[in-house]
DNA sequence: GAAGGTTATTGACACGTTTCAATCCGGGTG
DNA sequence: CACCCGGATTGAAACGTGTCAATAACCTTC
């Protein structure tokens, strides 16, 4: 109220910016809108009053006349990620080139504030949003999609099309290439290391790991060897070290394959405070290629994912839909790289 | 378009819902809002009548209406960055509390998205910010504050009480507790590695830094060397290294304070690659206790901020200052906590 | 110079909500 | 029985914008 009551103009519309240019409002409105229906003379008077009266547009008036407000969702798992904030560039970029504000939002990975965001979401009219769904279950989203709000599910390739838009990158392909990796380096088996198996990116990513060794002719059963955390991060995997050790030094595995950078960082710290040395004592691959990834010692090979072009396709796909008359659903898949640094090395028995 | 028909109804209103109830739109918004002031019969009829209509209010209406809209921003230096994203978290975690969205801004420490953003929450009329100034320049936020947002200044602590509120740790301190700590392991001098000293924060680590070697009794022109660096990220704290051996082995500092972790991992790193080990050669402390910190071998000595918390704090401040009546601005300084790991080492000739 | 065509501008209404003075109702009091 | 009081509800008036049919102004053409 202080605050209020404090500022120098009480507050102007477009009312009162067409009145001090002598014009009528729906001009002024043209002229932030479709300056090109206005003429040139007209134009620069109503700007200049704009400038003048240092008009801010409302955009509550504009969402509410329109049905539609111009900023878009995106609901991101954990915000903590640094996968996701990579994504979170990406998508930022886009849309401010498409004049379209984000609204970052946290399902911290539990249903029930998904189902929340989303309902914000549709509160807001928001225009679009780009999802990260927490689990199998589209409800959500299809409900979403009912209210008027479009999106584009990320990292989700399994949404059928009649239902929405994805980007993804191929999980199965990334999985594949670790294990190609590792067997070309000798290996003859690996520990998977995972979280819920829940989430489809993962599934995917093991069924490549085990595509790998089936081709190379050997039994997928009894070379990979999977260990299932509930959360995927560092604590996690350091947690886990135990379990992978487990058996004694005879039947120690001599590769890890961690679902995830963060779990294969905390393995190598797990690893190193029991005496283990990477990757003389224990091969480690990751994925996702976070920034960090290159920091530690010595560096993580691991699975790139172009996150931050990941998230410019999501919103340049969204803005398409939102744009776009004829839009049908599309589905683009990027290819996932391997990228070899010093945890990973030959077998050695 | 295509999407907005296929949606099963058409959109529905309070004043829809009103008529379905057998009431006036009035008393609907009153189910909404100040529910005890409805009686019990009228509400529960009014609520069964939203459930089956399955409304979701529409927030642009409402902002519209009050003036006002139930979001506030969170404009931060760089998403990327894990120092903000844990502050993120702290936000977004307190604003939810309290009914709150956020919307995540992102200045990329550049000026002219600084002053594109504050320009939209202006636009939004967003009840609030949480903002972390991209430099020393509070016009644009003074601007914000003269349209009617109130905003929190985060790791500012000098803007002056009369402008707004400030959450902030104390850097000074947080300088003289790195610069104790080497002297204390017998380190008579060292290298200070810095973003820009226009940023305030990292002025304030130096004097502090400084101020630990007077009170020992040693010249902290002599002892502290500076090398500033244009951005705070790992590839500069890697480019850095260079810059800090040259002088030939004879004269190499046995000591490096960065003003952030970043900085400090990618020195690490820069530091492996040319053969010196951490820390028998060289004693690294950072700055800010990122997660990662703890990953790296050795872990890092850095200096731990209390991130959620500062977020959260900021978040509470702001929520104050909404509601309260009689807001006075407010100015919070948090204590920072060394973290001894095994990055620094006792001094050895 | 009139008819027709193009371009620029206008005016009024609608969007969904909140607010507030006015009204209604039922019950207690004098 | 008239009166009043309090709580519950109503109705209408905004809030600031976009839209669109209608009008005005101007230019071209015969």
């Amino acid at each position: 109220m202080s605050t209020r009551s404090r500022s120098a103009h009480p507050v102007v519309g477009i009312t009162e910016v067409a009145r001090h240019a002598g014009v009528s409002p729906g001009t002024v409105s043209n002229v932030l809108n479709r300056p090109e229906r206005v003429a040139e003379a007209t134009r620069l008077r109503v700007e200049a009053a704009i400038a003048e009266l240092d008009y801010v547009r409302n955009s509550s008036g504009s969402s509410l006349r329109s049905g539609r407000s111009a900023s878009v969702g995106l609901l991101v798992l954990d915000v903590t990620n640094p996968f996701f904030t990579e994504v979170a560039r990406g998508v930022e970029d886009e849309a401010a080139a498409s004049g379209l504000a984000v609204v970052l939002l946290n399902s911290a990975e539990a249903r029930e504030r998904q189902r929340r965001n989303v309902r914000l979401l549709a509160e807001q009219r928001a225009a679009g949003a780009v999802v990260m769904p927490v689990d199998d279950d589209l409800s959500d989203l299809l409900w979403l999609s009912r209210q008027g709000t479009s999106w584009v599910a990320l990292d989700r390739g399994d949404v059928a099309e009649d239902v929405g838009c994805s980007v993804s990158v191929d999980n199965h392909a990334g999985g594949m290439a670790a294990g190609r990796h590792l067997i070309g380096l000798g290996h003859e088996s690996v520990t998977f290391l995972t979280g819920p198996f829940a989430i489809e990116q993962v599934r995917r990513r093991h069924e490549g790991l085990r595509a790998a060794f089936e081709e190379s002719g050997m039994d997928p059963d009894t070379a990979v060897r999977v260990i299932e955390q509930p959360l995927l991060n560092p604590a996690q995997g350091e947690r886990a070290v135990d379990t992978i050790l487990a058996g004694g030094p005879r039947q120690r595995p001599r590769a890890v394959f961690c679902a995830n950078d963060q779990l294969a960082l905390g393995v190598m710290k797990g690893l190193g405070q029991r005496g283990l040395r990477v990757p003389d004592d224990m091969s480690v691959v990751g994925y996702d290629n976070v920034d960090l990834a290159d920091l530690v010692h010595p560096g993580l090979t691991t699975v790139a994912q172009p996150k931050y072009e990941l998230g410019r396709a999501a919103m340049r796909l969204l803005d398409s839909e939102l744009n776009g008359a004829g839009h049908v659903h599309e589905r683009v898949l990027f290819t996932p790289e391997l990228v070899v640094r010093g945890s990973t090395a030959a077998y050695r028995s």
